[in-house]
Parts: C-alpha cells; sequence; structure tokens
DNA sequence: CGTGACGTTGACTATTCTCAACTTTCGTGG
DNA sequence: CCACGAAAGTTGAGAATAGTCAACGTCACG
C-alpha cells in the first residue's frame, strides 16, 4: 500500500494542478489504483468506461485486437506521460507493459467529476486528450503516406522526443520494445522493419548495439529520410 | 448577420446543454463567427490556438499538408458534428469544404473558458474530443492494418453511419467527396480505389450511379469485404 | 452540345509481404 | 563465469499488393 501512497503523491505533485482542495485530492485517491505491471503484463478494462494513466515508470503499449489475429498497436506510453484509455467498444484495447512498469490508473468519470467548482482538472483531461489526438492524427498520417523508410525515421525522432533517452550518450536510445511491436505500431511486417534498420546502419544513420540500444550517427540524413525537407526549402 | 444568428441558434439547440446561464451563452456568440463556404473554401486557422467547428450544413475534410506535395485528410466532418481543428503546428491543416457548408467556429480556449460555475460546456468539449480520438485511432487501425478492398469497404459503412444518406432508397449513400479525396483519406491513389469501386461492382456488393451515388447490395459480403468476422464465429 | 474535370482501365514497376533458413542475443542454470 | 537454449533478429528469394504512367471514357456544367 505504500507503493500507492508513494505513486499518487507523484501524480500529485506533477501533474496535478498545486490549488485543489484536499476534497478533490481525496475523491481521486479513493478511485485511483495503482498497478504493478512486469513485461508483459497487461490490463484489459472491459467496463466501458473510459480511463486514464498515468505511467510512472517503464513503458506500456495501447494495442488494438482486430477481428483476425492481426493487432495493432495505438499508442506507447511513457514515464510521465497521462494515457487515455478507451473502454470497451468496437475494438477490445488492452494495455500491455514493455517492461516492469508502474502506473496509476483513473476512471475518466471520477477525473472528470472531481472538479466540482473548480474545472483545473477537466481542463488537464481534455488537454491530455488533445495532445493524445495529435499525435493520433500524426500517426494516421504517418501510416497513409509514408513509406517504410519515412516510418522508421520518423518512428526513432520521435522515441528520441519522448525521452527513451540511455544515459550512454546524448545520441543514444534505448528503446523498449521489441521489433515486432515497433512493427505493429508502423503498420509493417517485422521483416521489413528489420531491413529498414540494416540498410539505415549501412547508409551510416545510425549505429546499433545490441537489441535495444540505436545511436543516432547523421542528424540530418535521418531527417531527410524520415520525408522531412531540408531546412533550406 | 441573420446568418449567424440562425446558426447560432441551431448550435444553441442541438448542442449545448440546455441549463447554460444567459451570461454563458452571449460570452459564446461573441467569440464565435459563423462560416459560409462555398466547394473547395477553405479555412486556415493560422494562429496557433485550437478551434471547434459546429457543422451546420454541407460537409468538409480536414487535411494535413505534408512537406512534399501529398495530402492527407485526417477527418470528415458532417451536419451535426463538433470537430476538433488543431491550430497551427507541426503540420498545418486546413479545413476544406466539399460543397457548399455552412459551419460555425469557436476557439476552443472560449469554449472552455465559457464555464465558470459550470463545467458542462467543458464536459461536452472533452467528450467530442474523445470521440474524435477514437475515430482517429480506428484510422490508424485501418491504414495501419487493412487491405484496399477493406479500406473502401469500411469506408462505405462509415459513410452510411455518418448519414451521408441519399432519400432514394434507405441503402443508397451520396458520397460529397471525390475519389481522390477518397483515396486521400485512405492513403491510396484514385486509381486503386476506383479500381476497388469496379471489383465490389463486378461481385454484387454495390452499384453505382453517376459520380456520388452508391447503393449497397450485399451487406454480408459487404461486411466480410471490410474484414469483419462473420457472425458466427 | 461542347468542354474540362473526373473517373476508369490497362500495362508495367516498385515496394512490401510471405515463407524459410540462418544468426545473434540474453537470461538461466550449471 | 561459461555454456546452453529459446526467443528475437537478420537475410534471401519469390509472390502479392498497390503505385505509376498513360490512354480512353463519362459526367455535369455552362
Amino acid at each position: 500500500m505504500n507503493d500507492f501512497i508513494d505513486l499518487f503523491d507523484e501524480f500529485d505533485r506533477r501533474i496535478l494542478p498545486h490549488h485543489l482542495t484536499d476534497a478533490d485530492i481525496l475523491r481521486l485517491r479513493h478511485q485511483a489504483f495503482a498497478l504493478h505491471l512486469r513485461a508483459q503484463g497487461h490490463v484489459d478494462f472491459g467496463n466501458p468506461e473510459d480511463h486514464f494513466a498515468y505511467i510512472a515508470k517503464g513503458s506500456v503499449k495501447l494495442v488494438a485486437y482486430l477481428s483476425s489475429s492481426r493487432e495493432q498497436i495505438v499508442a506507447f506510453g511513457f514515464p510521465g506521460e497521462l494515457m487515455h484509455i478507451p473502454g470497451a467498444g468496437r475494438n477490445g484495447f488492452s494495455l500491455i507493459a514493455l517492461e516492469a512498469t508502474e502506473l496509476l490508473a483513473i476512471p475518466a468519470a471520477s477525473l472528470l467529476a472531481a472538479s466540482g467548482k473548480d474545472s483545473t482538472l477537466l481542463r488537464l483531461a481534455i488537454e491530455q486528450t488533445i495532445l493524445a489526438l495529435g499525435r493520433s492524427r500524426a500517426n494516421s498520417i504517418m501510416l497513409g503516406t509514408h513509406s517504410a523508410r519515412e516510418r522508421l525515421a520518423g518512428f526513432l525522432f520521435a522515441m528520441f522526443e519522448r525521452g527513451a533517452r540511455h544515459r550512454a550518450s546524448p545520441e543514444t536510445i534505448r528503446l523498449p520494445m521489441s521489433r515486432a511491436e515497433i512493427a505493429d505500431s508502423l503498420g509493417l511486417t517485422i521483416e521489413t522493419v528489420s531491413r529498414q534498420f540494416s540498410e539505415m546502419r549501412n547508409l551510416g544513420l545510425i549505429e546499433t548495439s545490441g537489441r535495444s540500444i540505436v545511436t543516432i550517427r547523421d542528424w540530418e540524413g535521418l531527417a531527410l529520410a524520415a520525408g522531412q525537407m531540408p531546412a533550406a526549402a
């Protein structure tokens, strides 16, 4: 239970607005629940209610299961982020840990209701949702118009920006997900992802070490590969 | 100016919660603006602020312009819907009318601020955003895992459900968008879309008449083509 | 009734997927 | 600390899907 208190405190300090009443905070605390997932552990929010999840440690994927055996990763979640998890609807969604992960789950309704007089919480929720919408739309653009090379290069940039950094060097990323998971999120196959890694390695854009360490060697080249216009244009 | 009053009244009746104070409504009314677009007319919200758009008549597309000449349609908007329009960010977004369209644009900030004591409006905004997020994620799934056939079949279902109905018969849809626009929203080329239409016509799934009238002849077959599991399974 | 935009069809090309064999990584237990 | 084995990743060859280029047909508007 200490876990929960620590987690909630962190959430309170880093996410919640500072001027919430104690009553509001208490109400939230009663409806939130902490989860400690090991790698591959998953949560299925079976009830139709939406949830928000605050990721404290680790990383997660939000996957949609389709009728067939195929799955699509809809979003990744990293520490410090507040994710929106859709309730059971047309597609079943699961939140799956990529590595050992600590998170706090809050029913959307209670986050929305917590703001009696003060709507700061509501505003927080809407901000996060708009952010997620933006990311999702960017993802649609990527899937709709970009080649395999562009997708992987863009993916590496996104991972870099979202702080999957590795301490070794400022240019080095530690990817917490497997090739299969990268493929599922980019709408590609494992083999294509692997081939793209190899080609980008041969072009001198990146270096890799082991399964998950990637060092970016040529930022400009990688940006070009991602389909971004050269700066001059 | 009568246009505006009519539009705003409709918005008030059909979307706004009934128990708003007059003050709130007045404040909203001051910040909203009505737009009357002809086919292909467009609005660019240049400022970085987000907007909501209430579509009263007609239909619109929300397109993202990429570095290259390619564009991706991120969402369509139909009458009665409240769309979220992202402000100028990484990608420039434009709202473009597919046909003559009347809409009401409201800066997101003022919709969010309108709720002093009462947060119903805020709740409305978040609901709509979550809805849009859901649609966007469904779109990602479609683009990431579905074939051309599945995409077009799914598109027809979505259009049917979102009320692009034609009065002629309950099975008939009037598509307000061109093949090029369908292609841009599905991440395909015009030719591929056209070929899929032809093949589905030959398979007896649909009939077409002119450029924009589609009649669904075999619902089950179309559902199958959309990649949905047969009901029995 | 002509004209230009829109849509269809065909032949060919390119990219990605599929299937399959092979190699590397990394956690486990000796 | 090393060796083992399962899981993960890589590479290759051939097949399939969608894209490209180009010609032709049709619709809808003046």
